[in-house]
RNA sequence: GGCCCCAUCGUCUAGAGGCCUAGGACACCGGCUUUUCAAGCCGGCAACGCGGGUUCGAAUCCCGCUGGGGUCACCA
């Protein structure tokens, strides 16, 4: 708190939605800002046009404005310092590179990735750490040009400094890196294009970033950074690297798990006969090629072609990115707290915090240097406090999201009607918690499943008492006036009494008749909700077809 | 494998030499509530990785070991 404004940055590629770890340093990174009355920046590294996928800068931009996480400057809100995509800097770039090839400190390069490669194996056979060999006497200027009119791929190598280099970080302390372990790495790419290393020193100093709060798989990158600050004569900024979010199997957190559940799930099914490679193919959309890269382990589908196999697999791959649990249901309060407690803690036993509260009790010093695992059940039960405590009018709002997000047929009712469902199913673990117990009431009459267990348990046992009671119940409903969750619960449990039979007895068969399964709201208020017409339509067609299936 | 980082209940963590017979939360177990599923309420189990130091005193400081993780691209 009270300390000078700092300027920060998110800078993510536009390759896929937000993942869940990029969210986290994202809110560090506006905590910090906040509290500080600095800048919070969006910068988009969008340098590898191979990698660049359609439409992710909107998506990355749509789930950090759901988390409550808006930038100062950026895309589509501007600012004073240039383009905040890398693509259109390049002048910017090559610019900084003339600098440093005509100071020395960098020098053109033009091995083909064959012969790089070849040298990669090379070292590995005979165990050793490769390191780029770097040219004694260095390759000159004109040389470096003429290579590149003879159409070789020239890159321009940064020449590393023959001194040890000390990251002072916030949260690790002084980490020192031997000069013998760093080599002379690529700054301009033989297409024009800076490097990630290259751009982000450059990028952050023309931003006049003052704190990089980024992952601790970024603190080997760090002393090539602060390398590059210093030929460049440009001030190096606070570093602060968070700790990793893992898996609870202690693997790291990262967008393959998805791909690795669904692989796991059609290899099955194929080893089980229910699934052919082609048909497979044929519903994630993708071409042949790309499957079968995929199959192998190669590769990651794409987000769509993976969502339509996991739907058919029956699969529910794990929540990774930031939109998975926008569309299984979670609150962006309820996620945004949890994750700011992953690697961060305000101490005093503090947990449920207000976003406001996160903002003032927020520091860097009291960030902590293991690697968290990421807890689902921990986020669920804090996705169950802030439904529970949420208002009325907020958590209809929630739901209307999480219906875009993820096609909830709850989507279509009006305002009223979803407030009143939303109210019957208090108590819900996430969003989705309330389609599955209530869906059921909206859909088509003879759209109703029954579940042969619940049909067992329930209707059928005692040579079928359930039916039995159905019966008799009927004509009770029938006069039942006027049709509210109140009244019909009286009339149940009047019923019960007369038929000397438990409340239990009667209530779970027409729960079945109603709904096919054991799971719906009260009693009452399941009946309410359906209206007197559906609810004799429903039993009736339950009776008819008993001993149907 | 080289380099780097880390080490408190199963998990997230509090703890900055005596306040610690180690606190909270989630999970788990037991009970209560109950027309289903949730939710809710009450209670319980559960940790300082190991070995050396330093100190009157160590979860807290130092060293070693072990274990885990990260990283080694013309990706970011």
């Amino acid at each position: 708190m009270n300390r000078s404004p700092v300027r920060v940055r998110f800078a993510p590629s536009p390759t896929g939605y937000l993942h869940v770890g990029g969210a986290r340093t994202a809110l560090f990174n506006w905590l910090l800002a906040r509290q500080s009355g600095g800048a919070f920046i969006l910068r988009i590294e969008d340098t590898d046009r191979t990698r660049h996928v359609e439409d992710s800068l909107r998506k990355i931009m749509a789930d950090l404005r759901w988390l409550g996480l808006q930038w100062d400057e950026g895309p589509e809100v501007g600012g004073p310092y240039g383009s905040y995509f890398q693509s259109e800097c390049l002048a910017r770039y090559h610019h900084c590179a003339d600098r440093l090839l005509r100071s020395g400190n960098a020098y053109y390069a033009w091995e083909t990735p064959e012969e790089l490669n070849a040298l990669r194996e090379q070292a590995r056979r005979e165990k050793r750490a490769f390191k780029y060999p770097r040219p004694d006497p260095l390759p000159t200027i004109d040389a470096g040009l003429a290579a590149q009119r003879a159409g070789k791929p020239v890159v321009v190598r940064f020449k590393m400094p023959e001194s040890d280099i000390c990251v002072s970080d916030v949260i690790l302390g002084e980490v020192e890196m031997k000069r013998e372990e760093l080599e002379d790495f690529v700054i301009l790419k033989s297409d024009g294009w800076p490097t990630y290393h290259f751009a982000v020193v450059v990028d952050d100093h023309e931003m006049q970033i003052t704190h990089v709060l980024r992952g601790q798989e970024h603190l080997m990158n760090t002393p090539k950074h602060i390398a590059l600050q210093r030929a460049l004569g440009f001030d190096t900024p606070v570093y602060a690297h968070l700790p990793i979010i893992m898996n609870m199997d202690g693997s790291k957190m990262s967008k393959r798990d998805k791909d690795r559940s669904v692989r796991a799930a059609y290899q099955q099914a194929v080893k089980a006969g229910t699934l052919d490679e082609t048909t497979a193919c044929a519903i994630s959309g993708v071409d042949a090629g790309t499957f079968v890269e995929w199959r192998a382990a190669n590769t990651t589908l794409e987000s769509d072609a993976l969502r339509k196999l996991a739907d058919h697999l029956h699969v529910r791959p794990p929540e990774i990115d930031v939109h998975d649990f926008r569309a299984s249901g979670y609150l962006p309060e309820a996620l945004t707290n949890f994750l700011a407690l992953l690697g961060w803690s305000p101490g005093h036993d503090r947990e449920i915090l207000t976003r406001n509260e996160m903002v003032e009790l927020f520091s860097i010093e009291r960030i902590g240097k293991t690697s968290a695992r990421f807890d689902r059940e921990k986020l669920l039960a804090f996705n169950t406090q802030y439904c529970a405590a949420a208002a009325p009018q907020h958590l209809l709002a929630a739901f209307r999201d999480y219906a875009e997000a993820s096609g909830s047929p709850l989507g279509k009712l009006d305002d009223t009607m979803l407030l009143r469902v939303l109210e019957v199913c208090r108590g819900m673990r996430t969003l989705a918690d309330v389609d599955n117990k209530s869906g059921v009431l909206f859909v088509p009459d003879e759209q109703v499943r029954y579940e042969p267990d619940a049909v067992r348990k329930v209707l059928e046992k005692k040579d079928g008492q359930g039916y039995a009671i159905l019966e008799r119940l009927l004509p009770v409903l029938e006069s039942t006036e006027p049709w509210t969750a109140e009244v019909l619960d009286a009339a149940i449990k009047s019923f019960a009494e007369q038929q000397n039979a438990k409340l239990a007895d009667v209530a779970q068969p027409l729960r079945v008749a109603l709904t096919g399964r054991t799971i719906s709201p009260t009693i009452g208020e399941t009946l309410a909700l359906l209206g007197r017409g559906r609810t004799h339509a429903r039993v009736r067609r339950c009776l008819s077809l008993r001993g149907a299936a």
